[in-house]
RNA sequence: GGGCCGUUAGCUCAGCUGGCAGAGCAUCUGACUUUUAAUCAGAGGGUCCCAGGUUCGAAUCCUGGACGGCUCACCA
């Protein structure tokens, strides 16, 4: 049953908007040409006088929705919203003439209003716009939510994400400073040589991160494709074919659970960086947060969740070993020891049955270490066991030069000098494939075109991935990743 | 996937020990030319998430399911 029928304020609105037509009232023209928002306005008018605002000449037209209504009989005050914020508006019947009033007080909240008048102040002081006349924008034929209360139902504010950026100012704020932040982001990497590049985002081997793919299918080539779960295979060909300082901001897609920090589909900054190695990565990354921290707010200090983080740099540097050390209470000797540390691990109650020691110390540090990284902190030299892209250490064969940023107790970048050796990659490949072949799902496949570019020779180069959703949780104070993404995944309805 | 919690009018929410389905805002009718959640008088509006069960009687108790939130696990 279709709910317009059944729905009585629906079917009132309905026969409103016929009611319009009839009266030769359009209800959804597109003639009517704002001449400034409401926020410009407030800004060249606020601190004028009522007599200022008098000596004032022309008029404003203004445009937006009504958020507000407060209509007496022969006048009204409306509270027009627009893309800049609120403007009230007074409509007097002897200002509009009767016809325009009788039409104007059948309007809803919700509905689409332009006014054109001069400025007048309000016996309360409000700046406001004096309507000389009005006009029916576009008719609203839904009730939007208690003007008090408004909108608080997450399903709801998911669902609709349309209506919760009507009602609540804070949400549309949260996703206007994640369009600054990426925006800043691009400009960040522009400005020092990295061009922005699009690579596949179907591929018929899904590489560059450890993680379960979602799978489709081309029909035409009759073909397995799965959506990417990282660019970076791509981005690294783009290296070998001579692009030194490449970049792209694109969805990943893996084919994982959800969570407060999880969503099938995410957003990421990827970039190479030619002649560099993992440390001057986390040089540029400072500074990159740094960047983007004092254009949006001014400083370094930030809160997240009640807690104060200070990204002024240098932030520390600590090796895996170490932050186990430290937070684990065990000496070199012990965490070197395999014996030693599968059996701390298990103590934790963490199953690493016949996981080789790297990645049991991996596991290890995110048990132990994890919960105290607050503080912007870097975790270096990883092991080789979780980082088949990674260029080995030089003086350590067992770990790599790689890097995790971990801020507010979240991973929110990864970083390594690349593997540009392809024997060893090849091999790293085959390690891999092996693991796949034991029942690990998440296990990398082999990709020999990938290699055979490395083959072609790859300049030492220094790669990251930086999570543009948690990066704007982190600026926006957002406890859960739906309130950074503005559709978030969801099951279907009904 | 596990645990806990939730789903009642367009929205925000009450509804006790099982006994006629409630409020505020919104809507409709009337009054009102300076309001700020305007005010005043009146009216209408329900698949109590769905399906079973218990009962003389279920929004309420029981079972199963759907959807959501929080959280744990996995992952970034």
């Amino acid at each position: 049953m279709d709910h317009r029928q059944t729905n009585p304020l629906i079917a009132q609105r309905i026969q409103k908007l016929e009611e319009f037509r009839r009266l030769g009232i359009p209800p959804y023209p597109n003639d009517f040409r704002p001449s400034h928002t409401a926020a410009e306005i407030h800004r060249a008018h606020d601190d004028k006088t009522a007599e200022a605002l008098q000596e004032m000449e022309g008029a404003f037209r203004v445009a937006g929705r009504i958020m507000a209504l407060r209509s007496f009989g022969k006048a009204a005050f409306v509270k027009l919203q627009d893309r800049s914020g609120q403007i009230q508006v007074l409509v007097q019947k002897n200002a509009v003439g009767p016809d325009a009033y009788a039409w104007f007080r059948k309007l809803d909240v919700g509905d689409f209003l332009g006014a054109t008048g001069p400025l007048i102040r309000t016996r309360t002081g409000e700046l406001t716009v004096e309507a000389r006349e009005v006009r029916l924008l576009a008719k609203s034929l839904r009730p939007l939510p208690e003007k008090w209360h408004g909108l608080t139902d997450k399903e709801t504010r998911y669902r609709q994400r349309y209506v919760d950026l009507i009602m609540n100012p804070a949400v549309r704020e949260t996703f206007l400073r994640r369009s600054r932040i990426i925006r800043l982001v691009r400009e960040f990497l522009s400005s020092r040589g990295f061009v922005e590049m699009e690579t596949p985002m179907m591929q018929p081997i899904p590489g560059g991160a450890t993680a379960r793919p979602f799978v489709t299918h081309h029909n035409a080539l009759d073909m397995i494709l799965y959506l990417r779960v990282a660019p970076e295979l791509y981005l690294k060909r783009l290296v070998v074919g001579g692009f030194e300082r490449v970049f792209e901001i694109n969805r990943n897609f893996r084919n994982e659970g959800l969570s407060n920090q999880h969503n099938p589909e995410f957003t990421m900054v990827e970039f190479y960086q030619a002649y560099a190695t993992y440390e001057d990565l986390m040089g540029l990354t400072e500074e990159l947060f740094v960047h983007v921290a004092e254009v949006l707010n001014g400083t370094t200090r930030l809160v997240y969740r009640g807690e104060e983080i200070d990204l002024t740099p240098p932030w520390p540097r600590l090796t895996v070993r170490e932050a186990v050390m430290r937070h684990a209470g065990l000496t070199e000797a012990e965490v070197d020891d395999p014996e030693t540390l599968a059996a701390y691990a298990r103590k934790l109650g963490l199953d690493v049955d016949g996981m080789p020691h790297g990645k049991v110390l991996a596991e290890v540090f995110e048990e132990v270490a994890e919960p105290h990284l607050v503080q912007p902190t870097f975790i270096t030299q990883y092991p080789v066991e979780v980082s088949p892209l990674s260029r080995r250490n030089e003086q350590d064969p067992r770990y790599v030069d790689r890097f995790e940023l971990y801020i507010a107790r979240r991973e929110i970048a990864n970083a390594f000098s690349e593997l540009n050796d392809p024997i060893d990659q090849l091999e790293r490949f085959r390690q891999q494939a092996a693991q796949r072949a034991q029942g690990d799902e998440e296990a990398h496949r082999i990709d020999e075109d990938f290699v055979r570019a490395l083959e072609y020779g790859m300049p030492p180069t220094a790669g990251e991935g930086i999570g543009i959703d948690r990066m704007v949780m982190l600026f926006t104070d957002s406890p859960s990743i739906r309130d950074v993404i503005l559709f978030p995944h969801m099951r279907p309805e009904s």
